[in-house]
DNA sequence: CACCAGGCAAGTA
DNA sequence: TACTTGCATGGT
């Protein structure tokens, strides 16, 4: 889709390389794929504190963490009892599977790897996909709300697409290349925070702002 | 007070 | 299959 293509370079021109996923190590990008869900960054960081002042970033220490110090850990994160539970099943796997190595991961294929990350109870399409790509380091797109919403209201789409549907039809517009994965998918949660959840109707175009002022929204709608 | 945030799984009909 | 609901804290 050009319209889509366009969409990127206008994003590129405003944005940049954002150097993206906020996170020390790939396996704290793990945890915060986790965490995420559904929930406000600001609260991710402050339970992500909890665990680093716990030594919890550690693979093999969270292992042996007691379930209530995890869930006491990431509490200001929402979901806690639930996200306790993910965090350890995808532990229970990681270290089964790889020693808790990521490296170890490394021959295995990527399609393969999404599958079994899928397997995993709690961990969905995004957070399979926010892991690969920014954990194990794997071309795949990433489909999250703000995609979802750009894409829908900007009519590329009908609303009942699906998550691979979806991804499919974005990611096929640009080149599959991973640096270029990482930073659509980030200059998409930039702007995408500019998009409000419902549209309003003083709005011309949805919310009560425009995607990119500088460029005006007619480049985009 | 209502509404939202970088989802997912289980329940219902 | 196609909707709906529960999960939960913290900010606006």
């Amino acid at each position: 889709m050009k319209r889509v293509r366009k969409f990127h370079n206008l994003l590129y021109e405003r944005y940049c390389d954002l150097e993206w996923w906020p996170a020390e190590t790939p396996f704290e990008v793990i945890l915060g794929a986790i965490l995420t869900q559904n929930t406000n960054w600001k609260n991710v960081e402050s339970a992500l504190d909890n665990m680093r002042n716990l030594g919890l970033l550690e693979p093999k220490a969270l292992l042996l963490a007691e379930m209530d110090v995890i869930k006491n850990a990431i509490r200001p994160s929402g979901y806690y009892n639930q996200k306790a539970f993910k965090i350890v099943r995808f532990m229970e796997w990681f270290d089964e599977i790889a020693n808790c190595s990521i490296a170890a991961l490394d021959t295995v294929d990527t399609t393969e790897l999404r599958n079994a990350l899928l397997s995993i109870k709690g961990i969905g399409p995004e957070t399979a996909d926010d892991i690969l790509l920014y954990a194990f380091q794997r071309p795949v797109f990433v489909v999250d709300t703000y995609t979802y919403r750009i894409a829908v209201r900007h009519g590329w789409t009908p609303p009942d697409i699906t998550y691979d549907a979806l991804a499919e039809m974005l990611s096929s517009a640009v080149d599959n290349d991973i640096n270029l994965m990482k930073n659509f998918h980030a200059m998409i949660v930039e702007v995408g925070k500019n998009y409000c959840k419902k549209r309003k109707p003083d709005c011309e175009y949805c919310p009560g702002k425009t995607a990119l002022p500088e460029n005006g929204p007619a480049e985009l709608f």
